[in-house]
DNA sequence: TCTGGGGTCCTAGGACCC
DNA sequence: TCTGGGGTCCTAGGACCC
């Protein structure tokens, strides 16, 4: 049997969300109807936009542009600040509503969800009704729009809920795939990405219905493995399951520097409080980490990355800073940098652990208990002001 | 005042072992 | 004296997504 997977992803979510806060807070003007953005903050060099209104969309505003480039497109454009606390309560909202109709549901991100109808249909009948009942119902009962998608496997529900916004409805069923997808630009096909496309149209494929029926030996030096799967998607196929249970695999954090630096000690500052931020985020999830990755952006925008793989397993900060700054210290050759930040790879739920000769055992049983104390002070606290990182450079 | 942050997956090369 | 492959693990980088 066929069957029929929802996609339900949230019109600008971001941008609906602030706006459903400000006119909550008394503001006068529903900035969705106006051309606006929600932006990054330039002066700390984060100024991109996050999400846009459906006017700013008609002026050509793109999501992860520069506000500069934004406002040469149109000069009065009002940016707005993201409150990502905010978006993450309406978020919930939104997946506890859905649940209450099945708890069959995948949350991909913060805004948009795909849920398997085929398996409650017999509770509440055909799709198509159901769906325009449950946006209607999300709009009357949280205020903001969506869009979905119908189709009988995710891919194709992610597509449908892509084509016209917003506070819409499509079906991309198997036997629509010709019809209603092989006209889109080779760009529009979830999975292939500006780099793939790039290449894609100098064969002269610009459509996915040209990749649909491409010559799988034409696209094996652009896709290697992956050529396969790359016309299945194409032609609308994926058998992939919903993924009802997230576990992170890895946890990072990063952040632009205000300035580029290239001073070893600061860099080395900004590497401890990330090892806090990581580290704290897997011991409130139970875990232990034994790959750390420290990742370094230059002012050329030039990514590079090098990791370390520990004997045991850790969740101690001072453990993690001290192993970051021993990678940065390897593989940091003095160039300016812009962006800096910690991954912590391979986690699982016990610490693995084996006697070495030369660990000072007390120091980690310390460590330990500092990194116990501090958590649970800034559990209470409910923020993070409490950090080493924060204690150790009071002087502002 | 030009270009974020948090993720996943894949590839390719080298090390290492049998 | 010359020279196998297969398998796995580790590492760096790139592509892609929201």
């Amino acid at each position: 049997m066929d069957r029929i997977i929802f996609h339900i992803d949230v019109n600008n979510a971001f941008l609906s969300w602030t706006a459903i806060d400000l006119l909550n807070k008394g503001y006068k003007e529903d900035i969705r109807n106006i051309v606006s953005v929600i932006g990054g903050d330039e002066k700390t060099r984060n100024g991109i936009v996050l999400s846009k209104s459906t006017p700013a969309k008609k002026y050509g505003i793109k999501t992860a542009e520069t506000l500069y480039s934004a406002r040469k497109k149109y000069n009065k454009l009002k940016v707005f600040p993201a409150d990502h606390k905010y978006y993450s309560m309406m978020s919930k909202k939104l997946f506890n509503l859905l649940s209450t109709y099945s708890p069959d549901i995948e949350v991909a991100s913060v805004d948009e969800c795909y849920l398997d109808y085929g398996k409650v249909k017999n509770l509440y009948g055909d799709e198509l009704k159901f769906a325009y009942m449950l946006k209607d119902k999300i709009k009357n009962e949280l205020g903001f729009t969506v869009n979905i998608g119908i189709a009988n496997n995710k891919l194709c529900a992610k597509m449908a809920s892509d084509f016209e916004k917003p506070d819409k409805v499509h079906t991309l069923y198997q036997n629509e795939i010709k019809d209603k997808m092989w006209s889109l630009p080779i760009d529009d096909l979830f999975g292939i990405g500006r780099s793939s496309a790039e290449k894609l149209k100098e064969k002269g494929i610009k459509t996915i219905g040209d990749l649909a029926n491409a010559d799988i030996h034409k696209i094996e030096k652009i896709f290697k493995n992956q050529s396969k799967y790359a016309i299945e998607i194409a032609n609308g196929i994926d058998n992939s399951e919903l993924e009802l249970y997230w576990e992170p695999k890895g946890i990072s954090n990063e952040f632009t520097l205000p300035k580029d630096e290239r001073n070893i000690e600061v860099l080395n500052e900004k590497l401890l409080m990330l090892s806090e931020m990581v580290s704290r985020r897997l011991r409130k999830d139970g875990k232990y980490t034994d790959t750390i990755c420290v990742i370094l952006k230059d002012n050329n925008f030039i990514r590079k990355s090098h990791q370390r793989k520990l004997k045991n397993s850790t969740n101690v900060t001072n453990e993690i800073y001290n192993t970051s700054k021993e990678i940065l210290k390897e593989f940091y050759k003095g160039e300016p940098i812009r962006l800096i930040g910690i991954r912590l790879d391979n986690l699982t739920l016990k610490e693995t652990y084996q006697i070495n000769l030369f660990e000072n055992v007390e120091e980690k049983n310390k460590d330990e208990k500092v990194d116990k104390v501090m958590d649970e002070i800034n559990s209470k606290l409910g923020s993070n002001i409490i950090t080493k990182a924060s204690l150790k450079n009071s002087n502002k």
